[in-house]
DNA sequence: CATGAATGAGGGTTCATTCAT
DNA sequence: AATGAATGAACCCTCATTCAT
């Protein structure tokens, strides 16, 4: 059914395969911009790059709570000051990060569906993603769905709108397609929160995994016939 | 297609509707067994009682980390070391409530589901019974989904082993049905993992709706549509 | 001259030596009303009272920022969480100290000046009152004169409130004086500043001397003599 | 009676008003000798300057704590690293400042009143000069009385010695008066404090004034008659 | 010479926990 | 049983100082 798709996340998969060193660079370095002697800046921006990676390993790991600034700088293999050098205080760069991990997620599930014309192409375009972002850069779905749960109440309204718009990502196609009479009458609003969280579940509990990255594959098939079954979809 | 299911829940509504007073009667106190003069362990049970009912909403609302002795204390009107006589540390008894909620709810659930011979009585009864308690008790949904996530790393495996629990009271009747062929064929772990990763989105949204209580019927409904297309059942 | 004035001090002079023990309970003790259980109180008041003690201390000696909370914990023995049970924060509690410092030396001064009705017998009692507190409660001049100053910025309005009504406890017998043609003609309020600061300087002065009691009696002479001098007092 | 004097300032006046410029290569470039390309040397000891400026405005403003080398770079435009080029640390450069403003001030007061022969005429002269540097260069003045202050434990022998020659200024030409038979008898070691106290209260309230410019003249003639009554000075 | 990234001791403050009353 | 004063480890953060470039 979605042998189409099979050449689809190639370029994802690649993509979020170089990830794993890049994404930092990808989603992290678009900071207070400043000039200064091109080198010197280039190395305090890689540097500021590490420092958010071991930070968003950390905080991923432990949640904002638990997560010291000792934890973070031990980890980043820097000295306290260090850290205050480069943010300002902890509270402000978990919820940086947190607002560019949850960007860079959306963005990419937005493009993936985006890319895709009919529904079946859409979710598991979607889909797809989604686990592929979860298996090669882990911590990024871990800082989004576990680290910043019950953090400050500062970030619970951060974590609401990410969840309203990751449901947006759903719902549009979904009523785009009810518009068209593919699935069946329903509240979508409704059905793209199931979805959402159904793929949450799955894709945390593959993560958990000795050996996600070899599961993956059936997750992403049984999650995308699952939505499809449960959007009521019948192709034209 | 539901109105069967109408009559169901009435015992839960009822239940629940208490449960704003007696849940943690009911569910908090099979604690460390002892015995003394009747009455005064009476009134010790009652004492420790009204403690854990204030300790849920607090961490409930707060979360572990957020959440001090303090303010436990000062929720159940008792001095400091009061809550030192009834309880060994904050993380033991956030971990024995965290366990107790955790039954509660699925025991709550596994009875509902268990009550009922068809798998839409059965999805109906179950969904409407996690609704309740939902609305009714929102303390208990919010501790085990909101305030024990990325709180203890000691709790993470009871948290793991919560989720486990809660995907097997729908595994247990998508196994039955598929075995008689009423849905499709599936692996049905992960659409058990995708059944309460739903739920709990979708529930989620609505505690946090201004009247919930009135959408909650509406969200039954949906809820328990999507799942039964989802496992793509065609009635017997 | 100033023979009469010779008993005056006497009183003020036994209720500062026992400043060196009661002065805190009656300077610190006038704080945040609250009851319980009369003995507890009472112990928690001295111990409080006790922390004050301790702290002005210290601050008088090291000033505002030199001065730490643990240096406070240990002149008063504790432990340092006993600090913010009694007090919320470093900078209230000095501002605190302050103000009822500043109190209660201008309650002093004011009172001797007011049971007087001769300007000579005013200034007599008035800058003896002063010597008084200097040298048996030096901790109180210095934590006024040298601690509070260049400290925080928030406390330099306060700072100036005190150096305005200490200027206007010598100015108010001036204009009256003045009034009754019993000196010369003269702007009073600079007249007033200039008095204060001659006092402070020469208070200043003695108490770093080795044996400031003994020196006592003649820099209240001088001072006052000085004084009457500087304002062109002449006799009926 | 000081009409007389009305010349005697003006020179002073003139180099005052330069100060706001040029204090700082007066009193504070007769650092550390040392000899290299004369051209080099005279760029570094301009910088140096520049930067003795910045801080000795940063310190009288904020006081030795609260001011912070970044305070004090920034203000002079330079780097971190060039601060620690220049000066040893922040202590050194606070004492050293603390002690060429103290002999600025000590100077200064010393040759106003040095030129004088008259008691009234020395009086006015070193008052004037005050005054004057009072209001032209209030940063001096500011870190001598206030930003010196419970500063540094090890500041204050420095701040006492200052105090001794300040009063020691005042106290050799009342020597000499009393020698004379010009003022009357008196410790005038006492009146050399008293007077030195009571300028700078009256001085540092001037300075707080919006126009202090426009108020100098009436301080100057009020503390002048002031002294001059308290010293009890019987002209010829 | 000048820079500014890097360091880490030390300061203020919180909060789980203990224990005498 | 109940209280709440007392404790101190540990947290976040600042800032004087160093040193490679």
């Amino acid at each position: 059914m979605f042998e189409a798709d099979r050449g689809i996340p190639r370029p994802l998969r690649r993509f979020c395969g170089q990830l794993t060193v890049s994404l930092p660079s990808i989603i992290l370095t678009r900071v207070m911009p400043y000039r200064s002697s091109d080198k010197t800046r280039q190395k305090k921006d890689a540097k500021r790059t590490a420092m958010m990676q071991a930070a968003v390993r950390v905080f991923a790991e432990k949640g904002y709570y638990a997560a010291t600034i000792r934890d973070i700088v031990s980890a980043a293999d820097v000295a306290i000051g260090t850290f205050y050098f480069y943010f300002p205080d902890k509270e402000t760069l978990f919820t940086y990060l947190y607002e560019e991990t949850a960007d860079f997620l959306l963005q990419t599930l937005r493009q993936a569906v985006a890319g895709r014309s009919t529904l079946p192409h859409q979710v598991s375009a979607g889909v797809r993603a989604y686990v592929n972002i979860a298996v090669f850069e882990p911590a990024v779905v871990q800082l989004l769905l576990v680290g910043g749960v019950g953090a400050l109440p500062a970030l619970e309204s951060q974590r609401l709108r990410f969840r309203e718009r990751l449901t947006a990502i759903w719902q549009k196609p979904l009523d785009a397609a009810m518009d068209r009479s593919l699935i069946a009458a329903q509240n979508t609003r409704h059905t793209a929160e199931a979805i959402a969280g159904a793929c949450d579940e799955v894709i945390l509990n593959l993560i958990n995994l000795p050996d996600a990255e070899r599961e993956a594959e059936a997750v992403v098939n049984d999650l995308v016939e699952f939505i499809l079954r449960a959007v009521a979809y019948h192709g034209s």
